[in-house]
DNA sequence: TTCCATTAACAACACTTGTTATTTTACCGT
DNA sequence: ACGGTAAAATAACAAGTGTTGTTAATGGAA
C-alpha cells in the first residue's frame, strides 16, 4: 500500500530529548534534530506540527525526568524537605540544561520556546512531593510548615542555580548537612 | 581634513547596553543595534573589532550599572548583608536581564557571548562590599563570618533568581524581615 | 577650488533558522 | 509485475546572523 515509517515520533522526541540534555534546549533545531536522528527534516514536521510542537514535548518529558529523578534518588536526609532539596541541587549539578529549562528560563522572554510551568507545580509533580514534605514536617511538630517551605526553598534554589553557574561547590554530605541545619534553626 | 564623526563609540555602547537593560543580551545583534542608533552596520565595525568586543563592553558596563545601583540603594536594613542582599534582590526584579547576565549565565554554555566574572568579584566590586559586610559580621558578635556569609547568600541567590521566573513575590518589607531573621538565627 | 583622508552607507557573502513545495523512494495489495 | 500511496529526501524560500568589499559623502588643507 504505502511506504513502511521508518523515523517514529518517538526516534524525534528521544533525539530532541538527549540533545537537550546534553547540549541545551536552545540547540534543538530542526537541522541538527535531523543530523542527530539520522534523517532529513521532513519526518519531524510529518509527525510534528511545526518545532513549538516539538518543543512542548521536550518540556513535557524533561518535567518526567526530573519527577523520576527524585523518586529514585536515594532518601539519606533526616529532615523534611532535605531529600527533595539535595534531589534538587544534584539535578541542578548533573542536569544543568534540563534543569535550566524546567526552571530557570523565563515564561516571558526570549528564549522562551515554550509554556512554562510554575516551579512549584513541577516540584510537587502528580504525586505530591512538596505536600507529603510539608506534611511530615507539621506530624514533626513545626507550627508553620508552608511558611518553612518557602523560606527552605528558596535557599535550596540559591544552591541549586549558584551550582548552575559554578558558584557553588559544596559536598552532597555538606550540603545536607546545611538543609537539615537549615530545618532546626527555622522549625 | 575628514569626514566629521557623527556615530560615536559612545553611543554604539549606550545603545547596546540599553538593549540589554530592555529586551536582553540575546538581541544585541549588528543590526538591531545599528536600527536603534539610526545608522547602518559599519560604524559598530569601525569603533569594535567585532560583535564579541561589544557584548564585552556591555558587560562591562552591566558591572559598573550593578555596583552604582547597590552604592545608591537606600540602607534600611539593619543587620549584615541585609542591605547588599535586599538591593541584589531588588535588582534582579527591576533589572532582570542585568541580573540574568551578571549572575545567571554559564561561562560555558551557548549563550555565554562573553567571559563571566565570579559572582564574588562582581558583588564584592571595587569596593569590597562583600568584605564590609563580612568585617560587620565579626564586630557584631559573628564566630564564622566567612560560613554565614555563604549560608545567606546561597538565600539571597535563591530568592533573586525566583523572583526572576516569577516564583517570588515577597515584598521588600517581608524580605528584609527574611533576611534579619536569618541573620540572628544563623549568627 | 581642488584634493584626499576619514567616515558612513550600500550591498553582498556565507551561514543559520523554521517551514514548505517538489521529487524520489519503498512498500503492499492486487 | 504493477500501481497507488505514504514516507523520506531534496531543494528551495524568506528571514535572520556576523562580517566585509566597495562606494559615496564630508570637510579641512593646499
Amino acid at each position: 500500500m504505502a511506504r513502511k515509517e521508518s523515523i517514529t515520533i518517538q526516534m524525534i522526541l528521544d533525539t530532541a530529548f538527549e540533545m537537550t540534555r546534553e547540549e541545551g534546549f536552545i540547540n534543538v533545531t530542526a537541522r541538527k534534530v535531523a543530523a542527530k536522528a539520522g534523517c532529513s527534516t521532513q519526518p519531524i514536521f510529518r509527525v510534528y506540527k511545526n518545532m513549538e510542537e516539538l518543543w512542548e514535548a521536550v518540556y513535557g518529558r524533561a518535567i518526567s525526568y526530573f519527577q523520576d529523578y527524585y523518586s529514585l534518588y536515594p532518601r539519606t536526609g533526616q529532615t523534611p524537605f532535605s531529600n527533595l532539596g539535595m534531589a534538587y541541587i544534584a539535578f541542578a549539578r548533573e542536569e544543568s540544561h534540563l534543569f535550566e529549562l524546567l526552571f530557570l528560563s523565563q515564561s516571558t522572554g526570549d528564549g522562551a520556546h515554550v509554556n512554562r510551568k510554575s516551579m512549584y507545580e513541577v516540584l510537587n509533580g502528580e504525586d505530591g512531593n512538596v505536600v507529603r514534605e510539608v506534611t511530615a514536617a507539621k506530624e514533626s511538630g513545626c507550627t508553620d510548615p508552608g511558611d518553612l517551605f518557602t523560606k527552605i526553598w528558596i535557599f535550596i534554589h540559591g544552591a541549586a542555580c549558584m551550582s548552575l553557574t559554578g558558584d557553588y561547590d559544596l559536598s552532597d554530605q555538606e550540603t545536607k548537612a546545611l538543609l537539615e541545619d537549615f530545618y532546626i534553626k527555622a522549625r
